[in-house]
RNA sequence: UCCGGGUUAGGGUAGUGGUCAUCCUUCAGCCUUGUGGAGGCUGAGACGCGGGUUCGAUUCUCGCACCCGGACCCA
């Protein structure tokens, strides 16, 4: 017996088609926005990531040296793949670029409730637009997706905040702010406690009473409040792109969906303006479900045109625990149309009538097993057949197959010239 | 890397320092070479791994692995 490696996961068919329906609702959804479907390689080399974020995460990659000495690592995430497609192919790709993809990625890291080392995600991104529209439609296909899949306003919302203003308000203080450090503590200060949150902006250089100033700004209601503070163009701006964010998503149908959050801030640092967390409403999922935003500078940071960018990945594992505890994670039966049962020596007519039947699309399972009868009605039953053809040697003897609706145990008789016909023959059609 | 709780057939469980480890379910075959859902019979299938204590460990003990939660991290 060899074990599985831990935080990775088997799915069995009834689960996998549960997935499946989750990922046709995430694709289907961003397909009818117009975002295109891409593929990426599982392996990147290792400084795509390391360029950006240092060394140290090296430790949370699966990454090694492969046979041509090359140092490579199992994608992460896809935002520095397709960051480096946008800038490999530059100017030959008309703008907007709107792509999408399903797939795994990996993290070496330790397995927690909805995280593991292997995961799925649905990637959607929007390149070369910096127009409130592109963020609204990157939270417009995030929440037809949700709704797609059952949920309503009640089970979630997303928490919009702009990292322009957090960086605004900082700046307008005396004091030299460490901007990535504050913004970081402000990601973390629903987790943590108030004065645990306050030592962190103080060691981010503000003092306690800009701490507790800053807090009090971040929970306005009133974002004018915000321009009037700090007095700066900049925040004018910033607070000016997140209204017109949310005026975009009026329009799109999807403002209900969205609060006003500054104090979310998302930990990824090349983040700059819009950005949100999708939050599990009635709290039983603990973490933000998935988050998005723009990120305006990656592109230009990877040598590419200065080119603005948006997006969303909705990861599956923790979209599956939002799923469930609102009571719409789908659970499928296992389906099938038609079982062929063979009594005897009856395989080229029973192979015939199953070819015929699937060439009309329909789900066909025969014996493969030489298997009885009994035993084949067993099965069939088991795999939820919705009619069973019994093709016999008596039944052939009198040019005929029997058809039997197996819900309600009726069957008839067919020539077997004529089966089967139609479409998709029922017992109803033929009896 | 750290903290807490777990691990007995495919799934769910009972139990014990000592003869064949309990029951339900599942799966396969048969009763019934032509009728599934019911019943009966037969069979398959487990003490996570390693060390220690012991005459003897699935049981006590230590370590590890894995699972479930959480911390850290979340590019």
């Amino acid at each position: 017996m060899y074990d599985r490696l831990k935080g990775f996961r088997d799915f069995y068919p009834e689960e996998m088609s549960s997935r499946r329906e989750v990922t046709d609702a995430l694709e289907g959804t961003a397909r009818r926005y117009g975002f295109r479907e891409v593929g990426t390689p599982a392996l990147e080399r290792v400084e795509l990531y390391t360029d950006k974020s240092g060394e140290e995460i090296v430790d949370e990659l699966y990454a090694f040296e492969d046979r041509g000495g090359r140092d490579v690592a199992m994608t992460p995430e896809l935002t520095p793949t397709v960051a480096r497609m946008v800038v490999e192919k530059g100017q030959a790709l008309s703008k907007p670029i709107k792509w999408f993809s399903t797939r795994p990625f990996w993290r070496y890291e330790q397995v927690q409730q909805g995280r593991f080392r292997e995961f799925y995600q649905t990637n959607v991104d929007i390149f070369g637009s910096s127009e409130p529209d592109a963020d609204a439609e990157v939270l417009a296909f995030a929440a037809d997706a949700l709704t797609g899949l059952g949920l309503t306003g009640d089970d979630f919302e997303f928490r919009v905040s702009h990292r322009d203003i957090l960086g605004g308000l900082l700046s307008a203080f005396e004091a030299d702010v460490d901007v990535r450090a504050a913004i970081r503590a402000v990601d973390k200060s629903e987790k943590i406690e108030p004065a645990a949150y306050y030592d962190l902006l103080a060691e981010a250089g503000l003092s306690y009473d800009e701490a507790e100033r800053f807090d009090a700004l971040l929970a306005t209601d009133d974002l004018s409040e915000l321009v009037d503070f700090a007095g700066t163009d900049r925040v004018e701006a910033a607070v000016s792109n997140l209204q017109a964010v949310l005026d975009a998503t009026e329009d799109f149908g999807v403002r209900e969906y969205c609060t006003v959050s500054l104090e979310t801030a998302r930990g990824l640092d090349y983040y700059t303006g819009a950005v949100f967390e999708c939050f599990d409403t009635q709290g039983d999922v603990s973490r933000a479900v998935f988050g998005g935003g723009r990120y305006d500078d990656l592109i230009e940071s990877y040598g590419g045109q200065p080119t603005p960018a948006v997006g969303v990945a909705p990861g599956h594992a923790t979209l599956s625990l939002l799923l469930r505890r609102a009571g719409v994670w789908p659970e499928e039966e296992l389906a099938t149309d038609y079982y062929v049962l063979r009594v005897g020596d009856t395989r080229p007519t029973a192979a015939r009538v199953a070819r015929d039947l699937r060439e009309r699309g329909n789900v066909v399972e025969t014996d493969v097993a030489d298997r009885s009868f009994g035993a084949q009605m067993s099965y069939a039953d088991s795999i939820n057949a919705e009619t069973v053809v019994i093709v016999g040697e008596r039944d052939l003897e009198n040019g005929e197959v029997t058809v039997k609706d197996m819900a309600s145990g009726d069957q008839t008789t067919v020539p077997v010239d004529e089966f089967p016909g139609s479409d998709h023959p029922t017992y109803d059609d033929l009896s």
